[in-house]
DNA sequence: TAATTATATTTGTCATGACAAATATATAAA
DNA sequence: TTTATATATTTGTCATGACAAATATAATTA
């Protein structure tokens, strides 16, 4: 039987690059005094581009599920960094503002994400980053592709 | 100020990649009635290549903290996957050893983790692959030496 | 209209990751 | 030798991810 070998396997690199840039950006919200998690942040960045979004829309661009994009809310909404409103129309369905407290926030977790990329990505050319996000995104939609 | 743009970043692409294969492989191994976690994997594979590793060893290798390690390591023995031994010379060391159910189990894991690698990849020549995990291990060792 | 089905969100449970504190044993220093 | 320090592992807590079940409201169908 032919076995994998981890330390050729594109897939287990992507697993641990994601593991240790995740704690890279904690550290640096943590030196910043920011108490926020990456995951949070996600949330703060897609309503500051659009507000107004719903659970759910939350949901699919941050491809986590509702359960998961339903308690990140909850805690965003405790910390007063975003607000949850039901929507009049179809009262089934909240949807989220983000604060000006948020706002504010969000500018600063920018910052963090930035310093977080240029660490990470040290010694690796603009043109080589755009093949890599090419092809993650390809494996991003052979991967949904296959869930769906 | 200067926003990222997640749509361009690396990082996010990566996080979003590792999550996405990860639902893949829980998938084939739901699939399978595999009743293990991807991270169980981890450590089978490694006994399996290099059995009576100890806690710490494997925690450096598969890049958790010694606390995941040990809990991941209780649940490999409960289901006894693996067993657990003390070190006669240093008492606060366990060294840990793949048992013969762990190693049929690997076997077919070896299967599976092959299987979600081909759906991940699909697409991807072997020359992008080779540089794919080139610059991941960049990325590795960018923030590794960061968090050090 | 009443019953059924679909959709949006929430809650519960378990595994994992981060991190701090606790425990046990080794090693080094006074 | 006693004390202090370092190392290996474990346990506790909280946030997140997967997944199932529960709740509320809409939309569809009989």
């Amino acid at each position: 039987m032919n076995k994998i070998t981890l330390t050729k396997s594109v897939n287990h690199h992507i697993a641990i690059s994601a593991i240790m840039i995740k704690r890279v950006f904690f550290k640096i919200l943590n030196d910043n005094n920011l108490d926020i998690t990456p995951e949070q942040w996600n949330v703060l960045y897609y309503l500051d581009k659009s507000d107004g979004m719903t659970i759910g829309e939350l949901s699919k661009v941050t491809y986590k599920d509702f359960a998961n994009t339903s308690r990140i809310s909850q805690k965003l909404e405790l910390a007063g960094l975003i607000s949850k409103k039901r929507d009049e129309a179809d009262k089934r369905v909240f949807k989220l503002f983000i604060t000006e407290e948020g706002k504010l926030l969000n500018d600063q977790l920018h910052e963090c994400a930035s310093k977080s990329t240029n660490i990470a990505l040290e010694g690796i050319d603009e043109q080589a980053r755009e093949i890599m996000v090419k092809n993650l995104k390809q494996v991003i939609l052979n991967t949904d592709k296959f869930l769906k």
